[in-house]
DNA sequence: TAGCTACATGTCTATATTTACATATAGTGG
DNA sequence: CCACTATATGTAAATATAGACATGTAGCTA
């Protein structure tokens, strides 16, 4: 693949896994190549190269996975929020939960657009295997999502309770009283 | 609260929404201290510092929760590692997803002794508030969690099915004939 | 053929993050 | 009272990442 469509297949169907841009592409490509894990195997119109991984590359690919756990961190911006919610108006809180909701609904919907692409697409021996790998992520990515959304209703309505047993004192009063 | 807390803080409760160690979170004291966001409110023994928050910083925390819409990038590198899992055998598969299933029930467990610590501990109208959001956020690690290990064991089983359907040929097998 | 859009590749600067290095002390158990 | 452990705070260097800047072209349509 040339950078280009790296940075397309990082924007999509990566996204979830790893997003990369492209400063960051460009120059690692450059890198791997250096080091002899990838090459150029053509290039195109608007100075476009597409490069192959090497005999190198695959190894090293091999290695990473077999010599090497993986980093199982995970960072989630709209998670850490949630612990400061508290701050806010429970009407505003409400509002967060909302908008989470539109956004992993959209995500829901274009990875469930891949998959019935993906179905649709008739794949050979030589590329089967690769399918079938990225159909296991792909399918986190729908679970992911599908979890993600029933936890933001239910956190939702855990607020939206609290608020009307609290009878109108919102948590920013309860701090205001606090805070004297 | 002091450095050393924060990065235990970040080791426990946070580390599921934003894992950072103190080599990041000393210099961050400092530059909040600076910006005049927190300020020190306690000298203890071992040159401890306790921070707290000031005025600003709590309307600055506010800000950023009403004004920026959350990062919902999301990096996970075992599912990355999903993606190249074609490049193994199968044995090799179905062992990354044990150790997967593995990990991330110790992860589970740790969260469900967190929420049953939470449970037992009495709140006092001051920081009801700050466990009610902290609730939630421990929720969806609950959930993640669940949702991770239940979709390992069902790509695990992909991977069973699809080696013995294929009869002993696994992925690299496949590979190293398109390869000539 | 002019203008637009998608393609295509890069660099630079600032910031964030990790890993390794470095130091020191309070409290505890033997 | 000695050794150990957990507490406690930092820095330095390398790497990774993000965001802004910069450039140029192929192909299509009006």
């Amino acid at each position: 693949m040339s950078g280009y469509e790296l940075a397309r297949l990082f924007e999509g169907t990566l996204a979830r896994a790893w997003p990369a841009q492209h400063p960051q592409i460009y120059p690692a490509l450059a890198s791997l190549e250096e080091h002899g894990l990838i090459h150029v195997s053509e290039e195109g119109p608007r100075r476009r190269k597409t490069y192959a991984i090497t005999e190198e590359g695959r190894e090293e690919v091999q290695r990473w996975l077999r010599e090497t756990s993986p980093d199982r961190r995970s960072r989630n911006e709209a998670i850490l929020r949630v612990f400061f919610l508290w701050l806010l108006h429970a009407d505003e809180a409400i509002s967060f939960f909302d908008d989470e909701i539109v956004a992993h609904e959209r995500k829901l919907a274009g990875f469930e657009q891949t998959r019935a692409d993906d179905e649709r697409r008739q794949h050979g021996a030589d590329t089967e295997a690769v399918a079938f790998a990225a159909g296991l992520a792909l399918e986190w990515g729908l679970r992911y999502e599908r979890e993600y959304i029933e936890w933001a209703k239910w956190a939702r309505k855990q607020v939206a309770r609290r608020e009307r047993s609290s009878d109108g004192k919102c948590p920013q009063d309860e701090n205001a009283v606090r805070r004297q």
